[in-house]
DNA sequence: CAGTTCTATCGAACCGGTTCGATTTAATCA
DNA sequence: TGATTAAATCGAACCGGTTCGATAGAACTG
């Protein structure tokens, strides 16, 4: 591998004039900064981005940190701050901490590092050490999905209480009022604002919600596997349920399914977020779905504000809520 | 941020025996040893990865390179490979090249420069070109999924031949006889080995396949749902449908589905490779799948194996393919 | 006890770049 | 034309580790 030192001798001038050159060739003379390009083409020079990075004491990689990039919500995301990363020179690394905190804390610290330009985030904690680890970390974030009490960066997500309210709504036009509420962690801001977005709404149309109506899921298969048995073994059963995520929510319909229920001619069904194949699943899951195109770029171009601009690094952290949008399919059913 | 000249400063040692102490703790005294400790631990030194890895010459980071990180096989191997490595102290830097060659290309390249340990790669490309870039890498490698012709690595993949006649035997089992196959790429080694599957099974069998009821569905969302239509719409239909991969298979149920069609009444389907809630797919399709977990095993452990011993290195490439497991769902009956 | 072999530690060079103050050269001004 | 200023280039220090040959002292040998 060529160092810039072989360019430098075969252009017959100094190293520093070389990195110069590269990093700034306005300041370099023209026939100095031609004798420099023909010398980096003839010895195939590329600069070592390590010696770089550990030169500047920063790199051009930004580290994408989420749950689970298998779903494709941050399968999504991802692709869309990948392609803006790349038409601005920058490089992504993805982690997937499997929502573990500690894994999260230990990929993130590498992350760190490796002197990542900049982080885009899905917190995974919420506690005090947390916050302390993410408020200690000294590089652009941006944080999104969850919003995360005490987390002073900027975010970026969707109205998660409209998108609770708006299935709930649907249901309640529909005549239901024996409506189902499969929950997340109680510790998620995702998980508690779409919950608020179904008890507000039933409480505004004057609905009782039935305490044996709310179980948790735990945005979790199993757990919401559980979760829908648990609703659906009862006497007086729904005539709707609704799923705080996809996970639960199809986990329901399994759940359904085995117990030879069907969707939605005995219970009707939604959900709030995507799958993949959402569309040859029998019944189409009537849902709200985030604009994860519209979340990841604005995530993307925050990122790189932050990144490439000298002030953008001290700018007051800001929010960027997106509306979520109402995908209408066929598993409920007017009562 | 502490240095290791901090540490050697209040140790009251040198820089190179605190190296030494930190790489090699059994080649220096026992009281050197408990100082360095001290020091270490009072200043809350950690080593700086990226020096390491300039002056090493070589990181303790993994490369994972594969076309689409959201496809669950890749997701599957991806979280296997990443507990494998973990456990060995090392990090796993998942890139997504969107099945792009070029971005494949610029990706690893990326890696090479970061001096990753290894790569695990799932190869995207082909042709000489492709097959000069992997032979010029100095790195251990082990491919898989795809089996390229010409690249001399560590292979790691599933008996893509036995997975296509598998599904084609049971169909003719089933009395079917008009069988269609939507086929990938033709440069895929997985692609060309199935449908090879398919049709030395119906050749074995006797029954002639009808050209038409052979169509490229590239793998893609797009390209397998016209390929289907292109079947549907024929005169004389097939009784069943074989899908070379899980997304042309979904895609041609979609158009069955758009059509009117029933499955499996009007029109069999089976598929290679799983999905995500293909549990809650109505039909459940019957496939064969790929057993991730041993893959990603494999691949772990070989790759380690590589990066940690030093005569791992030189050893000639070797070739693990396992076999694939027939599950059966209800999406083919009987005729 | 002189000669040899270990063992523990050190100093200096190195990995491959960047950066900044100093120096040389060229251009502008009085 | 000599003084002043700007532009171009250079040298050396630095980023934070690793590595290897050198050295000094301890332990072993005959």
């Amino acid at each position: 591998m060529a160092t810039i030192r072989d360019v430098a001798k075969l252009a017959d001038v100094s190293v520093s004039t070389v990195s110069l050159a590269l990093s700034n060739p306005a300041r370099v003379s023209p026939k100095t900064l031609e004798k420099i390009r023909h010398a980096v083409a003839a010895v195939g020079f590329v600069a070592d981005p390590l010696a770089q990075s550990l030169a500047r004491g920063r790199s051009r990689m930004i580290g994408f940190v989420v749950g689970n990039v298998g779903n494709p919500f941050f399968g999504d995301i991802r692709r869309e701050l990948e392609n803006y990363a790349l038409d601005h020179n920058h490089f992504v690394l993805v982690t997937d901490s499997s929502g573990k905190t500690a894994r999260e804390k230990a990929m993130v610290e590498h992350l760190i590092g490796l002197k990542t330009a900049g982080l885009a985030l899905a917190p995974s904690g919420h506690d005090q050490d947390y916050l302390d680890f993410v408020a200690g970390l000294n590089v652009p974030i941006v944080c999104f999905d969850q919003k995360v009490a005490g987390i002073e960066r900027d975010f970026v997500g969707s109205d998660n209480h409209l998108a609770g309210a708006m299935l709930t709504e649907h249901l309640l036009q529909l005549g239901h009022r024996r409506i189902a509420f499969i929950t997340g962690p109680s510790h998620m801001h995702t998980a508690t604002e779409r919950y608020r977005g179904f008890t507000d709404t039933m409480a505004n149309a004057g609905v009782e919600v039935n305490p044996n109506f709310v179980v948790d899921g735990q945005f979790t298969r199993t757990a919401g596997y559980e979760a829908a048995m648990r609703l659906l073994i009862q006497l007086e059963r729904p005539t709707a349920i609704l799923g705080a995520n996809n996970t639960v929510a199809l986990s329901a319909l399994q759940a359904m399914q085995e117990l030879g229920f069907r969707c939605p001619e005995d219970i009707s069904l939604a959900m709030i977020d995507n799958v993949q194949w959402s569309s040859v699943i029998t019944p189409r899951i009537t849902m709200v779905v985030q604009d994860t195109l519209a979340l990841g770029g604005i995530i993307a171009r925050r990122l790189m504000h932050r990144i490439t601009n000298p002030q953008g690094a001290v700018e007051p952290p800001q929010d960027f809520v997106l509306t979520p949008k109402f995908v209408s399919g066929n598993s409920c059913r007017r009562v």
